[in-house]
DNA sequence: ACCAGAATCGCACGACCGTACGAGGGTGTC
DNA sequence: GACACCCTCGTACGGTCGTGCGATTCTGGT
């Protein structure tokens, strides 16, 4: 790989790490050039906009959260075991705060009232997710675990929202019991659409 | 009312509307000056610091949420009515955008990695929101429409995830879906519950 | 009508913002 | 060794940030 797109990766990584603390809006060239020990015009040339900066740190997020959530899952056995494998991921992913799959969850509240370029990456990439979802626990019809007429995107969307209350307990209340609940909350839903 | 508090309450007014767009950190203290109409000096001498302005946008937001849906919550029948209202008003104070009500929400993902004081207050306002819910779950059980082993808090946190995921899909998705989504999440939790 | 105090203003400050551009340094190819 | 090209730098620009202060205007009680 050429110097400057080692330098490229190497800053989006900085840059997603402290987007997950600050947010995406809260990213600032100034403050990244410093992490990065480099100028800011070094560093901006990279880019030539924030708003590009912005969208390549929210892909990294998005590649890393397919990377360590989404295809492990989808290379699990069919059914219960990928939908399991599903979950336990990216349960695994916000709780040990890997910074790239929290920040393309955390981001999506960030923007949801800011129109723009990132706003609709943003839309797109979480209705692939639900998708994705949906199809997980459409795969445990094709083997007889999951009941024949079960709401995959409703399953989707609750898994998600078991997900979002888990990184809310967790993150902002510290609370020891969070990843408990979450399990349990998962398993109801999972008894909910089992045959 | 004296003149000075009547602009302050006008001003975090504001500051609610606007942090409910690019959250509480995106705010400004001049484009607030600008929006109201008045200069930022002046408007800066009501709160001394930006921090101040902030916890003051927060505590409107939460007494907001409160009295829309909280109060009104707490005013209805014991056990399944009440919970119910709880749900409904929340869902109706999503729904309509009602600037407060969202932003008490919408500023727990934004603050939960930053410590501070505003992180401090907003924990603390959502424990209670949690405590809350888990009252009125038990009010349910007072009057024999939860079963008595219900686990109250788990039913908060997952209350609070059906919404979660609704805001999701209703702000940034704009899913016409996703209401439906909601009452058909709720209702399945609550079906868990009844005796 | 007057006066005290509250509310607001203008102006200034140093810091940082995003962006632009030209100069220089490094590296790989002939 | 010369050349081209990619990185990175310094410097600069106009703007906005949060905050402080003294001067001014407004308001309410006497």
């Amino acid at each position: 790989m050429a110097k400057g797109a080692q330098t490229r990766e190497a800053i989006v990584d900085t840059a997603v790490e402290v987007a997950f603390r600050v947010g995406l809006g809260g990213l600032t060239i100034g403050e990244l050039a410093r992490q990065r020990q480099m100028s800011k015009s070094g560093l901006f040339a990279h880019f030539r906009s924030k708003e590009a900066l912005q969208l390549a740190a929210l892909e990294r997020a998005r590649e890393t959260f397919v990377d360590l959530v989404v295809r492990p899952a989808l290379s699990a056995q069919r059914g219960e075991p990928r939908i399991r494998e599903l979950f336990e991921r990216w349960l695994a992913c916000a709780r040990d705060g890997s910074p790239g799959g929290c920040l393309f969850v955390k981001a999506a509240t960030e923007f949801d009232s800011q129109p723009g370029a990132l706003r609709d990456r943003l839309a797109q990439d979480h209705q692939d997710l639900f998708d994705t979802a949906a199809q997980v626990c459409r795969s445990g019809v094709s083997v007889g675990q999951v009941r024949r007429d079960v709401d995959a995107e409703q399953f989707a969307h609750d898994l998600y929202g078991v997900m979002l209350s888990f990184y809310l307990a967790y993150r902002l209340l510290a609370d020891p019991a969070a990843e408990t609940r979450a399990r349990a909350a998962f398993e109801a839903l999972l008894a909910g659409v089992r045959t």
